[in-house]
DNA sequence: CTCCTTGTGTCAACGGTGTTGACGTAACCT
DNA sequence: AGGTTACGTCAACACCGTTGACACAAGGAG
């Protein structure tokens, strides 16, 4: 494990800054969240970080080598925010689909963040845990190790990949939203049955579009998960 | 949509540059095009497009309001563009499975623009044209209205969604990406399986973790929506 | 208690970024 | 031929991440 921070976590010299806080990496990462929840991931720069902390922003790379560094720590706390409280109940496949949701919403939960975080492998302890359990659910299920990576990489990056499209969304001006969900009645809703005749049938149905598909998506890949296992078994069984 | 250019297109004025080159806005969007396609989409700032250009790079700003707006309008070439040369097989599902894969190569093309371009509707007659033949062909494999818009929704939205995730990954420095894949090796290979058993387990079959899972992803929604229409006919049928 | 090492906060600077306003010139219209 | 003005250019602004030198106080050693 390459040490992405800067320094061996333990610190003695702690030295308050000239306006009397005392750095920590937790407080430079609290400081972070803080910062891109309120004023949104634009507002994210090294300096800021600093003033926002009321240190010089230079004091940042004391604790992590580069911004990119601090975001991945960041990316990881998200991670262990999102498991707290879970149990597996028993049936692997919902414990997929919640794990998956779960992964959503909070990724959700900070539509800024969650725009670069989904992206890296932070390879921290939290995710670690998270994707133990994952692989753990698959192999309760019986089946192989290759698939049972395959599976639950494809629930995970499906979940990560709705939040990364429904975060961009939520980082529309409110004005622009409202107007994108307005557009599938407006720009679809009239469209003439000749040459459009699908769009025409279903018209009435567009709106759905704009909601999130990401509960859709995972009841589908699970109930195909679901299927494979009950194909696998009964193979088996018949063997 | 909102009209993104600065001026209504028509130019009269035809004045070269420095270096001789006539610009356009069709010109600027092929040089942003090659300049991310080359050297990737961290080398993409207006400075090195006027470069590229051999141009003053504020001539730009003469062409768009500022990068947001050129980049909108390279998406909507790439929409285009990804969808010539699509034709109907027959085989529903597996046409399905070819829009969603070609929306997903079209957005990873050009992984700077897909991070935004994805979340955007914009009603124009490209969209248009495939959202009805996506819709088309879930009705016509029997779904009914609602069942087939959301069901379309949910291929695009998790076709779109891996490339979101995925264009992020490849945003990433090359050394950088590289440090990643290693990262599923180096931090996951060798974990205690006492700690973490599923991981300890598995971990031979991590790399697989690296490489996208969209395919995947697309495959275990088709078979979930082939059973359903399986079982919708059986019923049908013994009904 | 004093001294020394050194961790760590601060400062200034570098080379980059997007964007803007003033300016002049050359391309078009009359 | 002359006047307008579109548009390329230039210089400047306000930022950005990051680094190296520096100062100083915290903590250990004696």
């Amino acid at each position: 494990m390459t040490e992405s921070e800067r320094v061996p976590a333990e610190r003695k010299r702690r030295r308050p800054t000239s306006s009397g806080v005392v750095l920590s990496a937790d407080l430079i990462v609290d400081a972070a969240c803080e910062l891109i929840d309120s004023q949104g991931a634009q507002a994210f720069t090294v300096r800021k970080l600093g003033a926002a902390l009321g240190a010089d922003p230079s004091a940042v790379y004391r604790y992590f080598r580069n911004t990119e560094d601090l975001l991945l720590a960041l990316a990881d706390r998200l991670i262990g925010e999102s498991m707290t409280g879970f149990g597996p109940s028993g049936d692997w496949a919902a414990d997929l689909r919640e794990l998956g949701l779960r992964a959503y919403r909070s990724a959700l939960r900070h539509p800024q963040i969650a725009a670069f975080s989904t992206v890296r492998v932070t390879g921290r302890p939290h995710e670690q845990r998270v994707v133990d359990t994952g692989v753990g659910l698959l192999l309760g299920a019986g089946f192989d190790e290759a698939t049972a990576v395959r599976h639950y990489h494809v629930l995970v990056d499906t979940a990560l990949g709705h939040a990364a499209l429904d975060a961009g969304v939520l980082r529309l001006a409110p004005a622009q939203r409202a107007a994108d969900e307005q557009a599938w009645q407006d720009r679809y809703g009239s469209l003439p049955a000749d040459a459009y005749p699908s769009l025409h049938r279903v018209r009435e149905h567009l709106p759905l579009m704009a909601a999130s598909a990401v509960e859709r998506a995972l009841d589908l890949l699970v109930a195909a998960m679901r299927q494979e296992a009950a194909d696998r078994e009964a193979a088996e069984r018949g063997r």
